[in-house]
DNA sequence: CCTAGTTACGTACAGCGTACGTAGTGCGCT
DNA sequence: AGCGCACTACGTACGCTGTACGTAACTAGG
């Protein structure tokens, strides 16, 4: 009794069953596909207790037997999709293999684009998220620093990762839920921006918007902050 | 009528005042002053419209007539915050006033910790915003690169700086909140971690997790992420 | 001066996370 | 063998959220 709520457990470390009382009607597994399928189609905000519950044709009540709280349904969510990464065999060219998994890592989060509004929150490091981290560090075996500047790299090119998608999924998902078409809104934005710049408190800032024609490539700006980084930890380029 | 509720007007578009009816009560600056001051105090979530009115001392609803939209209020309140920055005059030392900005924006989230929730989602560029995207882009006139690479480089560095502190501040905030000491949580996330280390399926992560003695210098691994992004954009070092 | 556009704000609604209580189930211990 | 308890299941209810809507007071422009 009493340390039901006080715990704050990593939901990881709770056993996903013990032995007494009826066999659960659910896994985790069950309940985190459930709950990213509700996100995929309806967003992020689409995900709430009474949805997954209903999803699952169960109360929803009964989903606390599973998960104590919401926060933990989060961190099944972020570790179910962990598992799309493909682990692949280290080729030897530690640039290529992490280049290899942040391109994936976008990739995952364009098909779950709810990803990235998780990331900052996710802490405890579940099952899929050590087993990418191991991945990565094996990618990294031919990189000759120590163990802990590895993790620095892998920790600055996931955020790097993070920030970069999530922001290009924001304004894609902005302009897409408008009814507006893109065109007009960023008329209106550019309206907007337009007028601040009139006013010439902005001048490098004008300076550069003018200078650039055509839309921006986000593909292209992620490709050079990727290679940007990976710059920064490479032996051979100092 | 009609286009009340169909414009994705972005706030700073809309004028403050219109020329009819009664004089306001509050400036926008007020409002945004009270919400900040509620989410130092309370945090984030402290922030709901029914108590940033009781700040103020109005009706709930009034807010909206500043306020069309919850989202508009963060919006007002990162703009609120972008006042401290100090915009000092460039020292001629790219790469040190950058460095400078980094640390005082960081300075600014530890003194607002809901800074880093609230970045991903906000997108238009409120008025404090712009100026200080001029100003770094002032201090960076003696980096000889094109314009383009310019807000590259304050992107990149900006989402750094974010990221960084973001999980600084989640990790604090997190042992502080819980009824446990620091150490306890450590013990009860280490037994895990050591459960999970002992599985023998994560050899890398287990060395890399062992070599490091004592605790990690947060503020050391973050000016080094720093100085790694600085590089990467330094032609002297290419 | 009048009237249209504002401000102010009380009420109300749908929806949220989740505390709590109750009923039923089946493992482990005696 | 059978008792008891830990567990699952879930309906109800509470306090909270953002905000749509209606009404009353107010003031600048025609």
């Amino acid at each position: 009794m009493a340390d039901r709520a006080a715990v704050p457990e990593v939901i990881w470390a709770r056993p996903e069953r013990t032995g007494r009382g009826p066999k659960p009607a659910f896994t985790r597994a069950d309940i985190a596909a459930a709950a990213v399928r509700i996100a995929d189609a309806s967003g992020l905000d689409g995900v709430t207790m009474r949805q997954v519950a209903a999803e699952l044709g169960c109360g929803t009540m009964s989903l606390y037997n599973y998960v104590p709280r919401k926060e933990d349904l989060y961190e099944l969510m972020i570790d179910a999709i962990g598992a799309e990464h493909e682990m692949f065999e280290p080729s030897g060219d530690w640039r290529a293999d992490m280049l290899r998994n942040a391109e994936e890592t976008r990739a995952i989060m364009y098909r779950h684009t709810w990803v990235p509004r998780l990331m900052p929150g996710v802490f405890g490091f579940s099952p899929n998220t050590l087993r990418y981290l191991e991945h990565c560090l094996a990618c990294l075996e031919p990189l000759d620093v120590p163990a802990g500047t590895k993790t620095e790299l892998v920790a600055l090119l996931n955020g790097v990762v993070t920030t970069y998608t999530g922001n290009d999924i924001a304004t894609a998902e902005r302009t897409r839920s408008m009814p507006w078409t893109a065109e007009e809104e960023n008329a209106v934005r550019m309206a907007y921006l337009g007028s601040q710049i009139a006013t010439g408190a902005y001048p490098r800032l004008t300076a550069a918007f003018t200078e650039q024609s055509g839309p921006v490539d986000l593909e292209a700006v992620f490709r050079r902050a990727l290679e940007r980084v990976l710059d920064a930890f490479d032996p051979e380029l100092r």
